[in-house]
RNA sequence: UGGGGAUUCGCCAAGCGGUAAGGCUACGGACUCUGACUCCGUCAUCCGGGGGUUCGAAUCCCUCAUCCCCAGCCA
């Protein structure tokens, strides 16, 4: 079989095992526990699984990990769905644990017939007590020598709801002076009476992850568990059950960084508390790192996964800068994105010297011609955006300002000749003279003008808002369309620019982001407008 | 002060004994009917520090330092 190059150290590994024939088809799982919405960290993730088992044509399986019924919910399991179909990605089967609970009983009552689990009466407390230090060994439970033939009845008993939870676990029979803490007899079942969201009141018993999972990757087929680091002290423990359970198929588990990115808070406790405090108007809130939180902000799927098969796969902690992943949405849009225009806080122009109205042209995406040009109309009274025109422009302003020339996008070249102020001092009106020589497509002036700006026909423009995702609309019934959509509905109409655009805050539905980096520049002052209430949030946690 | 990981440019990241890829950012400059895009140029004599092995080391050995993870009947 012919080697694919590895691009990181997960397929280097599995590249050794597929010369020397250790492993032929590649089956990952992507494990999320249904207790949450995915975020952006978890795109990495499933990047990694469904992108490994895809390089060497093997399969991904969705599983659920859902051995805690406590904290789990379908509605997330609904959730976690379709944000990975959003993503574009195709499992082959979905399981969950809950579907194995009878074969990772099983394999636990053969654990104790062979003589290496026992059950448990000591509290949660004395547990602890007995586990020993980080650098003290621990001291032996009294009950680790019951016989086989009690701890078979004392496990049935707990299966049968004969104690209350805490009163008894099962406890794997291990090495309680390990250095590895996880192997100081680690609880692989625990009482716990709970409705489960799949499994209701059967089992009121449940495997703990370190037992569970390896058992479910080994019954699934999975050959490479990959999963991040904090899970790497776990590894004996994974290798110890999938040894000693007798599973046929033995998984290997590999550990990689978790993502990180610069001013994004990704624990889950503090996004489940911006939630429940509404600091956000949910999971969704464009503010969020999560996936239904960025698709809402305007970020395109395919823009998410380059980031993620860009920033690599490696074991070194790492924090990325928000700029790289800014930089994959841009480049999207940049060469996806249908051209359009806006003005916001608009600015009456009155170009004095031009009469009727006729029809120009612009492209829709100059990267793909293919996509035709818009049909506008021009006449004599258009809107500019508040920010292209000046009072007193600083030095290097090349929009509009009193006596200059600047280019209507699509149009004509404009002198500025006058303005008029309200009593407010705020722009009435401005005063233009349009160079006729100057027409978009047939100007032979040879006059150079420094800046282009957008506009918007005085009689045809859309009136526009934006709701509370930040979305531009042209009335009500667009509210709730995704941005592709909202865009395609925006051709029609002479106002739009949104593509170049996206939401950074969108609480008061004024501050943008733009897309374009001078703006981003201009507009967020060196600072980052991204997220940043949650950012001064995350630092009052933490104080 | 037990164990497990990690340490290459501001941020990611290649490199696997033969003399430091690439991307992002930044800074110059060209171009431009989006101050965007594009384009050219600059940005580690050095790979956490110190020793050693070698003709030759970021790559091997020793040692020190720093950071992350582990003492849930969470995952």
């Amino acid at each position: 079989m012919e080697l694919k190059p590895a691009n990181n150290f997960i397929e280097e590994i599995i590249n050794e095992e597929l010369s020397v024939g250790k492993v032929e088809k590649i089956r990952t799982r992507f494990p999320p526990e249904p207790n949450g919405f995915l975020h952006i960290g978890h795109a990495k993730s499933l990047c990694i699984n469904f992108g490994t088992a895809q390089k060497y044509g093997g399969k991904c399986n969705l599983f659920f990990d859902d051995t805690n019924p406590s904290k789990e919910k379908d509605e997330y399991v609904q959730a976690i769905k379709e944000d990975i179909r959003w993503l574009g990605f195709e499992w082959d089967t979905i399981n969950y644990a809950s579907d194995f609970f009878q074969d990772i009983y099983e394999l636990a009552v053969g654990l104790i017939k062979a003589g290496k689990a026992f059950v448990c009466d000591l509290t949660a407390d004395e547990i602890r007590e007995n586990r020993g230090t980080l650098t003290r060994p621990g001291v032996e439970s009294p009950y680790k020598n019951r016989s086989v033939e009690e701890n078979l009845q004392l496990f049935e008993n707990m299966k049968n709801g004969m104690y209350a939870d805490g009163e008894k676990v099962l406890r794997a029979k291990i090495d309680m002076a390990s250095p590895n803490i996880n192997m100081r007899d680690p609880v692989i079942y625990r009482v716990l009476h709970a409705t489960h969201h799949r499994t209701g009141d059967k089992w009121c018993i449940y495997p703990m992850y370190d037992f569970a999972h390896p058992i479910c990757d080994s019954l699934q087929g999975v050959t490479h568990s990959l999963c991040t680091l904090e899970f790497e002290d776990h590894r004996p423990l994974y290798n110890w059950v999938v040894e000693n359970t007798g599973v046929s198929h033995k998984p290997r588990q590999i550990e990689f960084a978790r993502l990180n990115v610069t001013n994004y808070v990704m624990s889950k406790r503090y996004l489940k508390k911006l939630v429940e405090e509404k600091f956000v108007d949910g999971w969704d809130d464009p503010r969020m790192p999560t996936l239904t939180g960025l698709r809402n902000r305007g970020v395109p799927a395919e823009a998410l996964k380059r980031f993620c098969e860009e920033i690599g796969v490696a074991k070194a902690n790492s924090e990325i800068q928000v700029e790289y992943f800014d930089h994959f949405v841009r480049d999207y849009y940049n060469q996806n994105a249908p051209r359009a225009m806006v003005c916001f806080n608009p600015i009456k122009v009155i170009i004095d010297n031009y009469e009727g109205s006729e029809t120009v042209l612009t492209d829709i995406n100059p990267n793909k011609p293919e996509l035709g040009q818009r049909e506008m109309t021009f006449s004599k009274t258009v809107f500019i955006d508040g920010e292209d025109f000046s009072l007193c422009p600083p030095p290097k302003y090349f929009r509009m300002k009193k006596d200059g020339l600047v280019r209507l996008k699509g149009a004509y070249v404009v002198r500025c000749d006058d303005y008029v102020l309200n009593e407010d001092g705020s722009v009435k009106e401005v005063h233009c003279t349009y160079l006729p020589e100057t027409r978009s497509g047939s100007d032979n002036s040879g006059i150079k003008v420094k800046g282009t700006i957008h506009w918007v026909d005085g009689q045809n423009f859309v009136p526009c808002q934006v709701n509370k995702y930040g979305h531009l609309l042209n009335d009500a019934e667009y509210a709730g369309q995704d941005f592709s959509e909202r865009m395609n509905l925006n051709s029609k109409t002479v106002i739009d620019a949104v593509c170049e655009r996206y939401v950074a805050d969108a609480a008061d539905g004024e501050c943008f982001q733009l897309l374009r980096k001078g703006y981003y520049k201009k507009m967020s002052g060196g600072d980052k407008p991204v997220l940043s209430e949650i950012v001064s949030l995350k630092d009052s946690f933490k104080a």
